[in-house]
DNA sequence: AAATCATTTCGTAAATTTGCGAAATATTAA
DNA sequence: TTAATATTTCGCAAATTTACGAAATGATTT
């Protein structure tokens, strides 16, 4: 066993990963990359779980840099972020080669 | 908030997602999609994890249908499931467009 | 100023994940 | 048969995830 740890690239793509590891958020990207943008109570219509957990779905997307949030009054509008987006597409690419 | 949940695709991809959310897992894959096949043990010998530790999460990309291993004994030959990974590489890529 | 709307944060509970070392299992070698 | 080798399972603890409803926040409308 040795003492190192992961590579930076190992630990990003863990990340990105992880954040796609729900059903529920696969389902969240789907609905935003198919649509330009959407609002949160809009989707929050369309999901089989409460509006708090929705919301922690959509942090934990957003802490993955994967998703962005504009406050547009009173509503908030959620759109993927382009450049986590293409990082995860491509390091998921060169991960299966 | 509707009732239905998700659709099999979405669990699916969710599932390869979830088994490739932990570094460990990703250096794992890595180490066997460069080399044909790799006994636990040498593995061991290169990640910061205990043997144990180790055998879980072989366990858990095997329940993935990522892996697969042989009794080769005394040693067991874990070597990357081309169903299971194929598969996985396809989703990913339909799902990132 | 009070009511309303959209959303998040809080508090909490249950389930799952991650990790380890010790013990168990199974095969081969002495 | 006993010992050695490779790996997994067990038992456990700590941390994280998932989920909900209630309460809080912040902006707009009445």
């Amino acid at each position: 066993m040795v003492k190192e740890k992961y590579t930076e690239k190992q630990l990003k793509l863990a990340r990105y990963a992880k954040a796609l590891s729900h059903p529920v958020r696969i389902q969240l990207m789907e609905i935003l990359s198919k649509q330009t943008c959407c609002y949160s109570g809009d989707i929050a219509d369309d999901l089989p779980i409460a509006r708090s957990t929705l919301s922690q779905h959509l942090s934990e997307l957003k802490e993955a840099g994967l998703i962005q949030g504009e406050f547009n009054p009173p509503k908030i509008k959620y759109c993927i972020r382009k450049e986590g987006w293409e990082e995860a597409k491509r390091m998921m690419g060169e991960f299966f080669e």
